[in-house]
DNA sequence: AGTAATTACGTAGAACGTAATGATA
DNA sequence: TATCATTACGTTCTACGTAATTACT
């Protein structure tokens, strides 16, 4: 049994058991890979791949054991080699964020420009996505944190952690009327005009729709998107108000819109990072989650994550 | 990075950081395990082992980290073969009991009579210790299932699972003065006899220490065994009256002897199983329990295992 | 016909063993 | 001096790529 026979199987699998795009995927000839999973196969006297004729159709039930196994072992590998990078440069290495629109573009800036000061030589980067998305790719090993504040409850490879709490802010363009009722604007208030807000997969969505429900009025969304900017560009074009999270308004920036405090009219909503459980985070991960949520210190984080009685 | 190269790793370490010996375990040569070491800790960048010169002298801090990841690598190999055997045939492999002289003699006779008839090609063996040394073959993959009574609740590593209670009975030879008791022994007549019972080590001796002390009684222990055959034979002798296990009398075997139930004078002791978590049991070994424990059904003890949440 | 997997075969490389050397206690 | 690890070197085996073949859609 070797480990890339172990890397072949899951990638032939991963490939949906097309083994000449795995091949392609991991930059070596598809006869390579038909001949070590045989071997492997042979091996342990079990077939792992179900074979129609000469094509790969489908697992067999000791295959879906193996490869489980598999990409665990697979995982720990992955987990050893960061190891061994931790101890050979602290400062240096990667560091894959997954996040939503509104956390990249408000919440998270100030943190990233603290952490690339302190650690000019991590190579950090960013990818986008709805919450679930984002949690798949850490799970999948695409990402090394996620960060959101939705949907992200349902991974029980990950561990997630309370960062911060928010509220929302309606935002109008100038000589809106609800400006007028400053301070005491109701649900009902909002419900009256055409309301642009998040994606139903996004930042709190369903918070918003449980308001409305509970106070049964029924607002009427005409425009969704997953980004406050092209919420704020709608609404400075007059095509309704928008539901957004306060820190996404700044005064200054958005001129010509206006924002009024609507932490009375929806829940506060909770953004969480996750994390898999099984892996294994280098020094500067810690930094930055405790840079973005000084709560969680590294001993909170990996107690989280289940790692602690071995400290 | 090889698995062997992690073989070769976990292996000079379970010899004392001695290379030549870890090649003469894994029959292989020294020079082999020399180079593939030096391989692994280039492409890591790091050093596993402290040298000093030519000599392995101590694990680096990485190094301890990589070991631990290495041997959690390597263990989940083995289950992965174990699966592949599973299926290859169900009725086919080996199971090794690691557990205590009174449970191999006493208790588990009848569930192993029983396992041998349904599953004949399973080859079975039994390795007897103390409850510690039980639970250290265990963790160290030595063996598959543990059975003691105390001292096991200390490794995180294992599941442990209550089987049965059992009490103790006081055995004393022909027309001794407590028989004229019986039914009315207290503590305060044991304590009056030099008394021959457990290895401190061994089942549930503490709680027989703790009855005596709770009654702020001294008992006279003459002679410990880990073998209550070896007690009764000294009892026999008429050396002393014993403190054993109730299910380790036998009226007609044990000839010249007579057990007094000591049920009210001791605390119940609880037997218990102990399993890695992050093993894979085979089939016949799930079967094997619940024969022993009826209540503990594959369910139960996955769930135990925390494997539950993948069925 | 076109796509996809296996078989056949040759080559480059790696793992391993033997023997010799170097270092430590 | 004896033990133990590394270096040197040669052989065998194996992983992998290219090309040809076979099977499935």
């Amino acid at each position: 049994m070797k480990l890339q026979q172990l890397r072949y199987l899951v990638e032939v699998y991963k490939q949906g058991l097309n083994v000449s795009e795995a091949a392609e995927k991991l930059h070596t000839s598809q006869p390579g890979i038909s001949k070590q999973i045989r071997l492997l196969e042979d091996e342990l006297g079990v077939q792992v791949f179900v074979r129609n004729g000469k094509r790969v159709v489908d697992v067999t039930a000791p295959g879906r054991e193996i490869l489980r196994i598999s990409d665990r072992i697979l995982r720990e590998a992955q987990n050893l080699k960061r190891v061994a990078e931790e101890f050979v440069n602290e400062e240096e290495g990667s560091l894959v964020i997954a996040t939503t629109h509104t956390q990249a573009r408000y919440a998270l800036p100030p943190t990233i420009q603290e952490f690339l000061k302190r650690y000019p030589k991590v190579k950090l980067s960013i990818k986008q996505g709805s919450p679930t998305q984002i949690c798949e790719q850490v799970v999948a090993g695409e990402a090394d944190i996620a960060i959101a504040t939705e949907g992200i409850d349902l991974f029980p490879e990950l561990a997630m952690l309370d960062c911060y709490q928010w509220n929302r802010s309606v935002i109008v363009p100038d000589h809106h009327p609800l400006l007028d009722l400053r301070g005491q604007v109701t649900l009902a208030d909002v419900a009256q005009y055409p309301i642009i807000t998040y994606d139903f997969a996004f930042a709190g969505r369903s918070k918003i729709n449980r308001a409305f429900e509970t106070a049964r009025l029924t607002p009427n969304v005409v425009l969704t998107a997953i980004d406050t900017d092209v919420i704020k560009t709608y609404v400075g074009l007059g095509l309704g108000i928008g539901i957004i999270a306060s820190m996404a308004y700044d005064r200054y920036r958005d001129e010509g819109l206006f924002a009024i405090d609507a932490s009375h009219l929806f829940e506060p909503s909770t953004t969480r990072i996750g994390i898999r459980r099984d892996a294994y985070l280098r020094g500067y991960a810690y930094s930055f989650i405790q840079g973005f949520a000084p709560a969680l210190t590294r001993k909170v984080v990996e107690q989280a994550m289940g790692q602690s009685e071995e400290d």
